[in-house]
DNA sequence: TATTAGTTGATAATGATTCCTAATTAATAA
DNA sequence: TTATTAATTAGGAATCATTATCAACTAATA
């Protein structure tokens, strides 16, 4: 994602309103590195502004999903939102539940050659990888 | 997937019982190379066996996830299984929803080179790709 | 300061998946 | 073939993340 400025500045431009609540959801998605779940965002951000409701931060994401800001990805049932908006690796860590990214370069690359060979007009990447972290690892040998 | 007869009797060594409503289940995720929901799976087998319940569908499928005899993917929400198990791409068209299987040898290079990369020792694998396919693409040029 | 259309928050509704359990049955051996 | 028994099933209830609804609120504008 991009810095907060500019993006409340073109999303004015756009004719949406900068509220109190979209705002304090798109400084936590610029900071962390993190992949929550609407029910976290919604726990950190009422930190700040206790008023913020669950149905605001999914109808945030619905808007920001849109404009592809954030990433969406599904993981053991539950979807967890990426604001690493570039194609890349999520690497899902069955046991504790932890996702990191690794960027990978040829994934570009492939996209495009899938978007040849199948015809498809591709608008969106999802590559996940599930297992046990390094941390995790060794309980399961 | 491999031969139904195979299959049979490397479950039933295992101590599992071949019921009529797993056989049937069975067949058709042999012979299809769609990428079906549960309750579709149902809808099908229950034209051969129309007493097999819903619940029986969904406990199958945790055992054939569970002995990785398919996969799972969730798209808009949904989910859906994949008798295709090596590593391939899903392209899911988001306008009449038909999922595609795209072979793609470096898929398996990348994620030997991520698992050395990150540490993580990783049991499956994701790889979607969404947007519009070729009939669909012309909708939204 | 008034106007107004976009946004919010609280709650209800939805629906896919999981849970529960009495009845059924596949597997095995007598 | 029949009896035994533990696995499995059917189907209904429960769960819970997400979506829908709508009156109250407010950001933007003049
Ligand atoms: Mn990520
Ligand atoms: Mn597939
Ligand atoms: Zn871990
Ligand atoms: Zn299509």
């Amino acid at each position: 994602m991009q810095q907060l400025e500019d993006l409340v500045s073109s999303l004015r431009e756009e004719g949406f309103r900068i509220t109190p609540q979209r705002v304090a959801i798109l400084e936590y998605l610029l900071r962390t590195d993190d992949h929550p779940s609407a029910e976290y965002i919604h726990q950190v951000v009422k930190k700040q502004y206790p008023m913020v409701s669950l149905s605001t931060v999914y109808k945030t994401l619905d808007l920001l999903k849109e404009k592809k800001l954030v990433g969406q990805i599904e993981v053991g049932g539950e979807t967890r939102f990426d604001a690493h908006t570039d194609a890349h690796i999520n690497l899902v860590c069955m046991n504790c539940g932890k996702i990191d990214d690794l960027d990978e370069n040829s994934l570009n690359e492939i996209q495009s050659r899938a978007a040849k060979k199948s015809k498809y007009l591709i608008l969106n990447a999802n590559f996940e990888l599930f297992g046990y972290c390094n941390d995790c690892k060794s309980k399961f040998n």
